[in-house]
DNA sequence: CGGGTGCTTGATCTCTATCAACTGGTGTGG
DNA sequence: CCACACCAGTTGATAGAGATCAAGCACCCG
């Protein structure tokens, strides 16, 4: 427990912020057994094409999920912070495709992927908020990959940028427009697929147009507007909308 | 009915091949009500930000997803063939935010969405069958960010190739080494994020480094071995062996 | 036979990578 | 409290990968 709280209540709240549960899924899901781990920065928690038998949860902290080619080169599909189910996937899948690492001290919760599994035999409500989240996830990734594959070098990095922005907005790690990105430019260029000295010029052009300013690693939004147009970033890919509901009057 | 057969039978029988269904899962699933679409080529058949209301499952033919940016580039997503359900997702999102296209004349198969979620709360099978379904959709995103971020053009063309290969495999349209490739050169350059010249270019040097022959778009594999090696393609990302099933002995 | 579509080729230019050096902040130990 | 090491960020110079533009070719189909 941290400060009280069961740390498996921020998913809870994220999920409840979809769809809300009933009182009977949401006891079950708290009464999962877990365990906590702490890890430093830069630790790899999870190797690619290792064996899967548990997920895991950030209770806070970063961490990525990434892919390597035989050169060594990276890249960074997804980035996670307080309260998301890393590798859900895990939960049917039998091995890791992707590794996952540690950008900042993070503490991380560990559940039987059988007990995932199990849960949404017992909740139905699980199997949809499960699929859901990992629809999410694929929608996420079809996005990056359009960053990736098509937009130029500011526009990638603008649109990462307001990603992560939106992501700790929705967990409180914002202060209006400002907030502090706990990645460095080395990962950011491993996300866009950039190399470093070309991300932290396309920070110089964000910064000369007036987009961004930054110290260190706290930046500020100086011109929403202007990023979403320059990064064509539209939140509809993050699906705030949540899930669709199954009405119950169809033949 | 296509030739005597029940038309959803080419899905079953791919999602049977990761697991088997119980009969009454399976009845109830060939007793789905369905509507049967035939498209010409180059027909959208879902458009970007539409709402949604129905899954397209493809019964003979080939469709892709994308998503465009404001300049009119497109990044191609997936590539779909006989017995895919394209946009499974659409079952719990309320909007795409995609579009789906066809590649040549193609026969889908439209189905509810809420059909869908109905067979998964009286089908617990089903439920963890779509699940696993869109959790490897998940993870050949991730493989072809790796692709569109870090490798070269060279081995971006051979790996989608490979994926391509493997793809039609598995539904029986290759003979040994040789099959033919329902895509444009300009189509394969959107899936890869190149210019279609440089697409062009990169197939010429498979060429010659002999590892593929091709006559008009029937493509021959002349060399796997290398072309994997060249590709660092590994088929484990698209997850051939099925997904995790519960231990009913666990606590 | 004409026209469309997709493939191929050449020339040129731009964007991004690479290599290398330098700066500035932070933390640690003497 | 200073010296030093270390790391992230920054800058410059140069090379190379891939884009763009433009033209020509080949095949298919009406």
């Amino acid at each position: 427990m941290v400060d009280g709280r069961n740390p498996l209540e921020g998913y809870l709240t994220k999920i409840e912020a979809r769809r809300p549960l009933s009182g009977k899924a949401r006891d079950a899901f708290l009464a999962l057994r877990v365990n906590s781990e702490h890890y430093d920065i830069y630790r790899e928690i999870v190797r690619e094409d290792e064996p899967t038998s548990m997920c895991c949860l950030v209770v806070q902290g970063c961490v990525s999920r990434f892919k390597t080619v035989p050169s060594g080169e990276r890249q960074i599909n997804s980035f996670h912070f307080d309260g998301d189910m890393v590798d859900l996937q895990s939960a049917l899948l039998l091995v890791s495709d992707h590794g996952i690492r540690t950008h900042s001290p993070t503490t991380v919760l560990r559940i039987e992927c059988n007990a995932i599994l199990q849960l949404t035999l017992d909740h139905p409500e699980w199997a949809h908020a499960f699929w859901f989240d990992t629809i999410v996830d694929a929608a996420i990734f079809r996005e990056w990959m359009l960053n990736v594959g098509r937009r130029a070098a500011v526009g990638r990095v603008g649109h990462l940028i307001l990603e992560i922005f939106h992501k700790l907005e929705r967990i409180g790690r914002t202060d209006q427009y400002k907030f502090t990105m706990p990645i460095t430019q080395n990962d950011l260029a491993d996300a866009v697929g950039l190399s470093a000295v070309h991300t932290n010029r396309s920070l110089q052009q964000l910064r000369e147009l007036g987009m961004i300013s930054s110290i260190g690693r706290t930046f500020v939004i100086e011109d929403l507007a202007g990023m979403k147009r320059l990064a064509s970033f539209d939140p509809t890919y993050l699906h705030p909308e949540g899930p669709r509901v199954l009405d119950p009057n169809r033949s």
